[in-house]
DNA sequence: AACTCGGGGGA
DNA sequence: TCCCCAGAGTT
């Protein structure tokens, strides 16, 4: 991104103006309670305004006070939660009630500090609560911060990175040093994202920044921000039983659904525990005086969806009536060595060939 | 740092 | 079907 942008502060400036003119009319702006904000934070948490607009209305007229809420029951505050998803929000709203009933003369506190304490209140909330009410200086971060910032000022940093938050809250804290209404930017940037800088099919002819909008510029705003989940790798543990003797393997052909479709690999017991991977095929063989040599320990293949550790073990044998028992015993197909060799295999045996010779 | 917790809106 | 949403708590 563009450091110099960081001291342009006519973004934020910009913003609020905006908000003062087209900001949604919604029931919890009409007030500064302090409750009414903390409610409708929490219900607003990964849930879009038109979703969360009736439950609060509804929650309020429930428990219109702390004091109601606190001398309520779990069980009728799930009533009133009842579809809106991520139950413990309503669990640890009326636990915190109590805890401000008991400990905080029925108030909730009147700084970000204290009131990320509280169950249910995080960074976001508390950042909300405190700038809305109290006007602490203290910029949100939530998805529609990500959205927007990393839009106009082309931002690339992975919004799905656990330090994201704090990027972005660095990025709110130089931006907004000319705001004095804290609260008043941090709503602006919300509803923006909400209503304009949206996911998808954003309102650009419509957007008052577009001038100075980076991703606009470059033609990307729909690939802001940048979301990489990355692709999380099962691990697995492939023991194989190199069954040989002078000039032939015993292999077998990959059939099932699964990584290497129809190549050729040697015997295989998949156990994280070589020890047990061990046991059961002497047990399968019921040969239980032949040893299995561990020759080649923790090979890996990485594959875009699995780690896949490999141990290579030896069977030697040298007696060509067990050998072909084994062959019949275990369904497998004798191979000459050399042709093995040649043959399509996994690129951890080819490997282990290679490094054999 | 990764998982889990939900349900609905919208393409 | 998939992505997204005014995140927080746990392991």
């Amino acid at each position: 991104m563009n450091k110099n942008k960081l001291n342009d502060l006519t973004f934020s400036s910009k913003l609020t103006g905006w908000y003062k003119k087209e900001k949604r009319m919604l029931p919890f702006r009409k007030t500064k309670d302090p409750y009414k904000i903390w409610v409708s934070e929490v219900i607003l948490q990964q849930t879009q305004m038109i979703t969360g607009l009736v439950y609060y209305k509804n929650f309020i007229k429930k428990f219109p006070t702390i004091q109601s809420l606190s001398s309520s029951s779990e069980n009728k505050i799930y009533s009133t939660w009842k579809g809106l998803g991520y139950y413990n929000r309503a669990k640890n709203l009326l636990k915190t009630a109590k805890i401000l009933t008991r400990k905080h003369n029925g108030k909730l506190p009147k700084n970000s500090k204290d009131l990320i304490l509280l169950p249910g209140i995080g960074k976001y909330t508390a950042a909300a609560i405190a700038s809305i009410c109290y006007n602490e200086k203290i910029p949100v971060v939530d998805a529609n911060v990500y959205r927007v910032l990393s839009r106009y000022f082309g931002i690339f940093y992975n919004t799905a990175k656990s330090n994201s938050y704090n990027h972005y809250y660095n990025i709110s804290k130089s931006i907004t040093k000319n705001i004095s209404k804290m609260g008043e930017y941090n709503q602006a940037i919300m509803d923006f994202g909400a209503t304009i800088c949206t996911p998808k099919k954003p309102l650009c002819k419509n957007c008052l920044l577009i001038l100075d909008c980076e991703a606009y510029k470059t033609n990307g705003v729909e690939k802001l921000p940048i979301k990489k989940k990355r692709i999380k790798k099962t691990k697995r543990f492939f023991n194989y039983f190199i069954i040989e003797n002078k000039n032939s393997y015993l292999v077998q052909k990959r059939k099932k659904k699964d990584v290497w479709l129809n190549l050729l690999e040697f015997f295989l017991v998949e156990d994280k525990s070589l020890k047990k991977a061990k046991i059961y095929f002497l047990k399968k063989l019921k040969l239980f005086e032949l040893k299995a040599k561990l020759i080649s320990k923790n090979n890996k293949a990485i594959l875009s969806h699995q780690i896949i550790n490999v141990n290579f073990l030896s069977i030697y044998i040298n007696d060509l009536v067990v050998f072909n028992k084994i062959k019949k015993h275990l369904k497998v197909q004798k191979i000459k060595k050399r042709r093995f060799k040649k043959s399509a295999t996994p690129k951890v045996i080819d490997n282990y060939l290679n490094s054999a010779t």
